[in-house]
DNA sequence: ATAATATATCACTATATTGTGATAAAGGAA
DNA sequence: TTCCTTTATCACAATATAGTGATATATTAT
């Protein structure tokens, strides 16, 4: 009932997680190539994912040991779809949505296969040490 | 930027809210009369209609001692009218905003007069008191 | 003036949420 | 098989939020 519309209003008051709406409207990204886009660690996106995931905003499709993830594009609820009807309306000139989107457009340049989990949770450990 | 964004939805990931903003979307009401429907102390109620209002999503208007709360018709920001063109689709049938539309309409037969904000403060007062 | 009322705000506690490192599960390569 | 990867989940610390009582402000009545 009212669970739904709170649940997916929830999913969206966080920037991160509209960050990542923000780019699975442009195309469909695995949880490494959010990482690299975000600059957050591999337990991080995937919580937040999981979040978007349950609000039923957003949907994955595993291929091999990658997690594809895109918006929901059925109705998973009552209100999800109300919601991802307000995802266009984000403001496009907003600093950090553009440059997420410029970090998108390397990232799949790159490939898939170019971005790496490990690599970037090892980075930011160590770039976590050097600032503390 | 994001901001308006995000704080709209945050306003409204919040059940006691939603229920404002339910109620506010038939007719306006003061703090009073919310804390008789809601059965929620004063300043729980005066904090909740601040953040909606914080986030554009209703507008006050000032009568005597009395505030009177009611759905924002303007562009406050960025993101607002977005927000508010959700609430039509709230579910009817939800077990709680049916029980205070039912509230509500006792409310409205009683008159603003009759509401009291310290004897519903009383009250709840007591009841804590009892039950802990 | 004093008293009573409505509302906003502050300080506090209890609870929820975010970001993180460590661990676990599962697929692919050597 | 063993090793390397991606991803999900757990436990924890830091921070944010909800509900509340006490207090402060403002309006009205006496």
């Amino acid at each position: 009932m009212l669970n739904d519309f709170i649940r997916t209003s929830k999913a969206l008051s966080d920037e991160t997680r509209v960050r990542i709406v923000s780019l699975l409207m442009r195309n469909e990204l695995c949880v490494c190539q959010l990482m690299e886009i975000l600059g957050m660690g591999q337990s991080t996106v995937s919580k937040h994912l999981g979040i978007l995931r349950n609000a039923g905003l957003i949907e994955v499709e595993k291929r091999g040991t990658w997690s594809f993830y895109g918006l929901c594009r059925d109705k998973a609820n009552r209100h999800n779809l109300d919601f991802i009807r307000l995802l266009p309306f984000l403001p496009k000139d907003d600093p950090f949505l553009q440059k997420d989107g410029k970090k998108l457009k390397e990232v799949n340049k790159k490939g898939v296969a170019f971005c790496s989990a490990i690599t970037l949770n090892r980075r930011l450990r160590e770039r976590s040490n050097n600032a503390g």
